[in-house]
DNA sequence: CTATAATCGGAATGAACAACCCGCTTAAGG
DNA sequence: CCTTAAGCGGGTTGTTCATTCCGATTATAG
């Protein structure tokens, strides 16, 4: 199909639609009109759809090289002398990337609540698992969260940021959501953190604002808390 | 225009389109195709348009109701005995209420980062502040964040819980999102906490990822404190 | 220079929506 | 009943997009 066009001409024409793509979708998201790009590449709507099937393929294909480097970033931070730092830092530098790129947090944020198929999309999530573990084993983050409750934030992170993009200093919001990942320090263990379990399978709970504290995360792990007391053995 | 409809017909399709949006913007958000609305409520998309002058105008008519509820639970919480609870219970339960009704979420969305001119959204502000205040004059709350910070937080976790809704428990974000905003105890007032300040203006500032530490949040500001001490007096 | 197949551009198509319009229906006062 | 204006519905218009199509253009091999 594409395997690459044979003309000059026609390779040149591709070069000038990703460079055009990655300007309208950095500036603007996964949003702009294919039309737009295509103005600003000086082609015709037909040449971006010859070069490339749909427009999210442009889009994959615009993004994807940016993925790539920040799992590479993320990846060089694997050994940094600083567990911390490499995992707050890179969370920061992502976010502020993402400021710069919208395109970035689109797709970041496209597969969040998916159980992503896509193959690079697990890179990322991969890389960031190596330096939030280490950040954990070195008692900088605390130990309930896991890799899909902080991509969760950092694109949550990326989200709020672009809200307040022109009220108040641009990472703000990342340091705050950040300060919630540390863990707690002595004298203040238990009693303003949430950090109780269900006691059935350890799922982090949320307080209940009125009445009892739950115990549990469902009404199915209550119902096995029961079996287990009433059965013996 | 319509200072109430006389007919009684036409008052019964006016109710049957009140409740006909409501379920369908609390179910999808804001999106919902006017015409879905309309058919739910078993009436033409033109007896809509003469009932709300537009979709945004229907929209907000349904979300008014909801959002002075929001405001007048934050208001009774204003003289609760605990005011950690309050604040950080209040929070937690506008997540919640988001959940089962996405407008919400949409409708406090809108009006984040825009100087709100929109007259009920300024109450819900104002009484989110006073929990705010009463929160960190306790103790409960880390000084250093505002309003309009906590505002922010308060709609990026709704996104987040709705990112996530179908993996991992309800409430769990927001969890996270509560905790960065609790104080410091003592043993970890600055070394890891993201809460050094401009030293001009005060603005909370964001950790350098390389490098030194930033003393300044703006070029002016590192340019004022130069001609401060440059300039003797 | 010519032939010709690869490429091009942008008009055309089709879908999704908000908003408008107007001939038909019907509530309700007499 | 009958009248009549308020109210109705859904077809129509206008817009914004993605995607497709095809006649016109052009690179390039010979």
């Amino acid at each position: 199909m594409s395997g690459q066009p044979q003309r000059a001409d026609a390779r040149r024409n591709r070069e000038r639609i990703l460079r055009a793509a990655f300007d309208a979708f950095a500036a603007d998201g996964h949003l702009v009109p294919l039309d737009d790009i295509a103005r600003r590449a000086g082609v015709g709507a037909g040449t971006v759809y010859r070069n490339f099937p749909t427009k999210e393929a442009l889009f994959k294909a615009v993004v994807a090289d940016r993925i790539d480097r920040i799992v590479d970033e993320a990846r060089a931070l694997e050994d940094a002398d600083d567990p911390a730092d490499a995992f707050y830092g890179f969370l920061l530098w992502v976010v502020e990337r993402a400021m710069y790129n919208h395109a970035i947090c689109d797709a970041l944020a496209m597969d969040v609540g998916t159980f992503d198929e896509d193959h690079r999309d697990q890179e990322f999530t991969l890389a960031l698992d190596v330096l939030l573990q280490r950040a954990q084993a070195a008692g900088a983050v605390r130990s309930d969260v896991d890799v899909r409750e902080v991509r969760t934030l950092l694109v949550g992170s990326m989200l709020m940021e672009r809200l307040r993009r022109s009220v108040g200093p641009p990472g703000r919001m990342t340091s705050l959501v950040c300060d919630g990942l540390r863990p707690v320090t002595k004298g203040n263990e238990t009693s303003s953190r949430n950090e109780t379990r269900c006691e059935v399978c350890a799922t982090p709970l949320t307080p209940a604002r009125t009445g009892r504290p739950a115990r549990f995360c469902s009404s199915s792990c209550r119902q096995k808390a029961h079996r287990r007391r009433t059965k013996p053995g």
